[in-house]
DNA sequence: GGGCCAGCTGGAACGGCGTTCCAGCGAACC
DNA sequence: GGTTCGCTGGAACGCCGTTCCAGCTGGCCC
């Protein structure tokens, strides 16, 4: 690994995994998963696909690479040890969502691959906050569960809605645009849906989805 | 549409927006997403990739009607008049698991598209009985939203699971699998995952995934 | 009844993708 | 100094979504 060369510098950075994920991310931020290309990659690398190849088995494991770098951040931020557990778990969610909203392509991916480090990191941070909780261990695993499961809905949700946005139109345009469609439903249909339109346009995803994140922890402690 | 001729029958059923989206039903069912291929679907209908293309407009506009087909029996159901909200919406949410569980495929799909009827129905369905559940104003979007995506959550991962299992192992190899990786791994790094790797071998997803809906009912109606 | 026309068909072709293959290079070791 | 081996990168393969278009066919008008 750390070879030596009595040379100042290589004529380039050798390739390397690290320096190929970090391109990878950067393409990602950049133009969305489906364009994370071998061939896009392999050119921003000055380099040609067969190459990024020895790094790395495929795309699969490049993505599953690039979300785990993405994510980890979050995931290493030291739970402060005066916090409620209540409060660890909300800033682990939300330093979870920036990231996510940061790198909307990496929300769907949390749950893929066989054994994805991310997804266990994940219900390892909020299973232990949860036995902090006092929850009785046969609830545990549920209350975990849903948890996890509420953030990897948010995130995947929050990857479809970037991913319909015109890059040109900002966050209000869009809000607005959705809630004058759900004003415009048919009012027999829709009757709840054509309610809670108006409150798209001032609501706060972030404030939106810690709110849910309450919830369920009111859900968790409500029966003591 | 209804164009009669003499002949006892056509030389064969002609093409229809309908027969094309059963035919991707099954081809996804047998062969999951990636087996959804214009040529494979196709050649099951005994005909050329140019011609499906006249019904429909591209491949996921073609997932998008597969994914409703798939999911509006499960809307559709009436809610029965005499069910307490709680019941309505689990009635529901596992109705939707059930449909979810019968072909995975639909799960990552159901959150996409701009204006996915899905989704809205759900959100509906959903919403109404939030409102049943006197909740006030102010709070129902959330509640609505906040069951809406734990469905979503657990819908994709459903599809993730099933996407790594092996044709051929069946359900109780597969737990027993990853209850015995979770079992192995570091202590000092995972706790309560090890703690509650025993419980997954006996766990059934249906039931779990209603617990969760129970849990965060229980958040909904905690403060009265 | 004969010609026209529009709806519909299906096969060929295009560009681009993930992936594989392999000839070759340069540094490190005997 | 020759050999070896980790690593490179360009060419090639097979498959994909999508487009194009020549042609069929069945209903309509003259």
């Amino acid at each position: 690994m750390a070879t030596r060369t009595r040379h100042p510098e290589r004529r380039q950075e050798p390739l390397s995994r690290e320096r190929i994920v970090d391109a990878a991310v950067e393409l990602l931020d950049t133009v969305g998963e489906s364009g994370l290309t071998f061939r896009a990659l392999a050119e921003r690398l000055a380099t040609g696909p067969g190459a990024i190849y020895w790094h790395i088995a495929g795309r699969a494991e490049l993505l599953a690479a690039a979300t785990d770098a993405v994510v980890a951040p979050a995931l290493d931020a030291a739970d402060a040890a005066d916090a409620t557990p209540q409060e660890a778990i909300r800033t682990l969610a939300g330093d979870l969502f920036d990231a996510i909203d940061d790198h909307p392509w990496a929300g769907p991916q949390l749950g893929r691959a066989p054994a994805p480090p991310p997804l266990l990191r994940i219900l390892e941070g909020i299973g232990r906050q949860v036995q902090a909780l006092q929850v009785p261990e046969a609830a545990q695993f549920t209350a975990a569960c849903t948890l996890l499961n509420y953030i990897l809905g948010v995130a995947g949700q929050n990857a479809a809605n970037t991913g319909t946005v015109q890059p040109g139109t900002d966050r209000a345009e869009f809000l607005d645009a959705v809630a004058t469609t759900w004003a415009r439903l048919d009012p027999d249909q829709y009757p709840f849906t054509r309610t809670v339109a108006g409150q798209l346009r001032t609501h706060d995803d972030r404030e939106e989805f810690l709110a849910g994140i309450d919830l369920i922890l009111a859900g968790i402690t409500a029966g003591r």
